[in-house]
DNA sequence: CGGGAACGTAAGGGAATCGTAAGGAATCCG
DNA sequence: CGGATTCCTTACGATTCCCTTACGTTCCCG
């Protein structure tokens, strides 16, 4: 019942791109792909996926510099694709903070595993500090993902699982506008038809639990005709 | 760090065991090797070494059994090995809770890489008490790992081998919220289905034993729609 | 300005989820 | 081998909360 891990896959030849899209998207995961490191790092300037399958050989902003940009900025984790003619590069880019690496040609299926292991490791059972980053703070709002325990103004809130999902997005994509259909989509992932209201109504709920005046929104704004934004 | 990694290899096949004690070595850890299973699990009843490198396919006792049995009682990280042609066993094994893996045949300076990498990621972040200490004391419960006891308020309570595990895997990890295929996975560690239901009865059962009154727990705490937490 | 569309709000029913107890099968030990 | 213990499944009751609905409020456009 919780919102799907979002894959990054920055891949440069086509076919390969497409099948692993496939693939992790087959296993459960939302996958956005991109085509060159230039468009990862303006990706990665403004969304926080859950891990990124990134290759080493990229035209014009390579593998490893995207790694150590990512690096220097957050613990998402990263799988780095690489030829096998390249085992020193392998190695350099594994030490280099990159989570695991698979080498071309590689099964799909050893991706998803240690796509799936990975994940594991860092949002699931790990004590490491990569776990430790996954609390995210405002002014006056702190959501922590791994223990799903939200402090507004220093008090916890007790949400649902509903609520903290939908909370959890939002802060995830600071600024971004969602339409109540992309929330349906992002936050329900069901497929049958789920009506629109429904939305409303928990960010209405929400609000009355995080925000100082629920019907002055400080931090989830509606953007009318449209739907709603988290603005830190 | 003034005294080197002990790692354990268990690998049934001498020439490799001796290459990679070597490769080991060199690398500058300290290494036992061990030719089949059931040395392994004597061993590991009296040592804990800081890492196992672990054949998936050994005489008698199998490298999954030696995973599973390992991961019941610590978080000592395994690198597993295996061949080519058993990629199923591969993803199985690694899903069981391995740390890595690596396919045969393989470069020895692969694995030292991955050791060196597995190490980085377990011993770097060991600063957390929880994961350093055997006898874990919260408010009127004592959970010691070595005997397998449990105190609460003072009184000794005698858990099954399940509860333990399943209380074990939540101390270590105050506060963070386990949905139930993730404590399926991670405590009972199959590869077959298991109802899930089975979580929530173990869960009672737990409860019954250690809360000072079960209808109201004050430790195992529900999570509405996603799964359970330990509260310290 | 007025009307219609979109949003906000509160309440209720139903379904999903969780808790509980019991039974059968598997395992263990004397 | 037989009895005791453990584990998992199942059935059913209890609890929670999610979604829908109806109606009031706000916004936007003609």
């Amino acid at each position: 019942m919780t919102t799907p891990p979002l894959i990054l896959v920055v891949e440069d030849e086509p076919s390969i791109a497409e099948v692993t899209r496939l693939y992790l998207q087959r296993a459960g995961y939302r996958v956005d792909v991109l085509g060159d490191g230039a468009a990862a790092l303006d990706y990665l300037a403004r969304e926080m996926p859950d891990l990124v399958v990134l290759d080493l050989m990229l035209p014009g902003v390579d593998g490893l510099e995207i790694t150590r940009w990512l690096r220097a900025r957050s613990d998402t984790p990263i799988i780095m694709l690489t030829a096998r003619r390249e085992e020193t590069d392998r190695v350099l880019g594994f030490e280099m903070g990159a989570d695991d690496y698979v080498v071309k040609p590689f099964s799909p299926r050893e991706l998803v595993s240690r796509v799936r292991a990975v994940l594991r490791r860092t949002q699931g059972a790990s004590s490491s500090p990569v776990q430790a980053q996954r609390v995210l703070e405002f002014e006056g709002l702190v959501i922590d993902s791994n223990t799903r325990q939200v402090h507004a103004r220093g008090q916890e809130v007790t949400l649902t699982a509903r609520e903290f999902d939908l909370l959890h997005l939002l802060v995830r994509h600071p600024r971004q506008v969602f339409n109540r259909d992309q929330l349906l989509d992002l936050v329900w992932g069901v497929n049958e038809f789920i009506d629109p209201s429904t939305v409303t109504v928990h960010v209405r709920r929400l609000r009355e639990k995080i925000e100082p005046d629920p019907s002055k929104p400080r931090y989830i704004l509606t953007v009318w005709g449209v739907g709603y934004k988290f603005e830190p």
